[in-house]
DNA sequence: GAGTGGTCTAGACCACGCG
DNA sequence: GCGTGGTCTAGACCACTCC
């Protein structure tokens, strides 16, 4: 088994290189779903690393849902791995998450506007009522096709003050980027919704959404943007793999 | 610092006791949301176990949505816990979940029956078609409220020859417990849906609801059940942290 | 550069499952 | 009873953040 010495290839850690080496094995059906991978000792044998680090690359495995593991028994391989579309487990731009799913992502504003915060955004954000936020609306798309109408509100904490709003462009979490502020994590509420005050333009008269209503923080808790993003249904999957 | 020597109070495990008193800690305030926590290192002697310890019990909380870890920076209190009702990572019964948010669930039967599958059916679950399967139709309530409609799809190979569909009461998860089937994990999707042909009984005529659509299965892939469960939306909240 | 988390090792013992 | 994964240790070095 090829090893690397201190990192070989694209994998900065042993760790990773174990995981991408069997996520291979499993999709090139080396073990097909429901077998059982070899025990924990042996696969520390056959990659020459310690018992530690095949486990760190058994739970990165697990946590994309290609294996399930159980105590006395063994590894053993799902087959879930491909079907997996947007997992809601993993915080991740839209337009990211459409590109990972091999679409090609691309959107259009409706409204981008600096106002005074409203009692509601001010309650999700951490602010007081009055103080500076910018609001926008977009469009989604996938491959040209309307995916998912986003309403977004971001604190006017994190934006400098020379901001032009008609110049904002591309993904919500690009533009953070730019001002230096880290998304680091959401929480999430899933909702379904439905009715005419939902989008804009060309779409079904009884469209049905899913909605992610989620609040993004930086590492420190501060919340710097309350996003309602409403997901037609039925042009775009939400997958995940729940374990016990 | 109290520490167990072998195994003290209702802990079987180091970092497991290490997780519930700093889950504690985050609950009473002591570290409120955005401020951070003490290093791995000081945490490791604080409690007196190894730094692989804490990090497992860093890692139960992280994954609980407690706290968010950054590489060179620290770990931080999220102050999100107490907000998390329903944790789409985690597969659980439905009982067992409606308990979890502090209600009493309770469900009554509007169909359970033993049928031949159909395409649909046996597809999902592996089978073919005109195989024999249980099919079930439930209405769950929390505190008396309905909250869902389940249909629900068992395959005949797990099931006793001689069961008496009529005589089924509960939880799905027991009814296979009951059988020697341990569910691992499922693959599910989240989609919304509307319409009059979901449900039955007292409800409004322009609900709509959060589909839960999700493949259980044993540790060894074999599908066991196949379950649309509709949650009327509102009544139930789905959340969850989502981390980078 | 000091302090933080991330990775890794080598070895040990324990708890579970399964025949 | 034996093989499996689960937990734990003590120590080392690396990568990142932030002053």
């Amino acid at each position: 088994m090829d090893r690397p010495g201190r990192l070989t290839g694209d994998h900065s850690t042993r760790s990773a290189w174990v995981a991408d080496d069997l996520r291979r094995q499993l999709e090139d059906g080396v073990w097909p779903p429901g077998t059982r991978l070899p025990g924990e000792v042996r696969l520390a044998e056959t990659y020459g690393v310690s018992r530690a680090t095949i486990r760190t690359a058994l739970r990165s495995l697990e946590s994309r849902g290609l294996t399930a593991t159980r105590h006395g028994s063994g590894t053993y391989a799902t087959g879930a791995g491909s079907g997996i579309h947007a997992d809601l487990r993993h915080l991740d731009s839209m337009t990211a998450t459409i590109r990972r799913v091999g679409a090609v992502p691309s959107m259009s504003y409706r409204r981008r506007e600096l106002v005074p915060a409203d009692a509601e955004q001010a309650r999700h954000l951490g602010l007081a009522e009055g103080d500076r936020v910018l609001v926008t609306e977009r469009e989604l798309r996938a491959d040209d096709t309307t995916v998912a109408f986003s309403y977004d509100v971001l604190s006017g904490t994190v934006l400098p003050d020379d901001l032009a709003p008609a110049t904002i462009e591309g993904s919500l979490y690009e533009l953070l980027m730019t001002v230096g502020v880290d998304v680091a994590w959401a929480t999430a509420e899933v909702h379904a919704a439905a009715g005419e005050r939902i989008g804009w333009g060309d779409r079904p008269a009884d469209a049905v959404y899913v909605l992610l209503d989620q609040v993004h923080r930086t590492i420190d808790g501060h919340a710097v943007a309350w996003s309602r993003t409403y997901y037609l249904e039925g042009r775009f999957r939400f997958s995940l793999v729940r374990t016990r």
